[in-house]
DNA sequence: CCTTACGTTTACGTAAACGTCAAGCTATGC
DNA sequence: GCATAGCTTGACGTTTACGTAAACGTAAGG
């Protein structure tokens, strides 16, 4: 597919990020930009880990967790017993996420209900007025 | 209702956290347990924060983050202006959340994903043998 | 009376995730 | 030909969120 490239740069403007940021990424093994001679190349590749990665830490993974995610995605392994243990892993990794959801819907529900109290307050000042 | 009360241990256990975590939330005024001579005595009321804390640490929120929404929940102030400025305020954080629960659906759209490749993988294995 | 369990404060240590210089290379426009 | 913009690698600093150790208080049980 696309055969763009970006600069450290520009990949830092578009997601809103730090050069130091994306260096540090790279020096935990989160990234492998090509080089042409010292400067970084970003291809779609690392791009689109890049996005993983900063999703991954908006949902507050540490930085190993992601990694662990993201070999997942890389390593696609062709062995029948690997394959196992990846599916195995992959549903652990979807009950985190599915905890973290039911956290995200509660906070949801009680904040709702922090409104409506608010709204109800509301109404009330203005009838007795 | 409930006038039980716990110690820090107790709660410590509940939670699957520790002395020191709680006695630092304490420090950071997110709790203030009632205080029998020194030692600290926790009502309903504050287990109820530190549930709500430790939900927002799972999510990913900062103590500080965190410690703004408990204000929220504890401050239901009862003036006009107050109230509009909290509902605008739940508005804003309930963003927040939804924004988090997009991510958090997104990734599991690609778990399923992986996982399908996966069981895919597992198939061909089966069949060419 | 002494241990054991549980609690306290104080204070320094630490891991994670970057921020912030410093000092220098490199390519492009004027 | 030189300033400017953008990149590089160290290396030390900082913030957050606790861990850990020291030194001590208190209440119950054998």
């Amino acid at each position: 597919m696309s055969d763009r490239t970006w600069s450290i740069g520009e990949l830092a403007e578009e997601f809103d990020t730090t050069l130091r940021t994306i260096r540090f990424y790279e020096d935990r093994g989160l990234l492998a930009p090509e080089r042409q001679g010292t400067t970084r190349i970003f291809h779609t590749r690392d791009r689109v880990r890049l996005q993983l990665i900063l999703r991954g830490k908006r949902l507050g993974f540490t930085l190993d967790e992601i990694a662990h995610v993201i070999n997942m995605y890389d390593e696609t392994p062709g062995e029948r017993g690997q394959l196992a243990f990846l599916i195995a892993d992959i549903g652990k990794r979807r009950e985190a996420l599915l905890a973290k959801r039911r956290d995200l819907n509660e906070a949801l529900r009680e904040l709702d209900d922090l409104e409506e109290r608010c709204r109800a307050d509301l109404q009330r000042l203005s009838d007795s007025r």
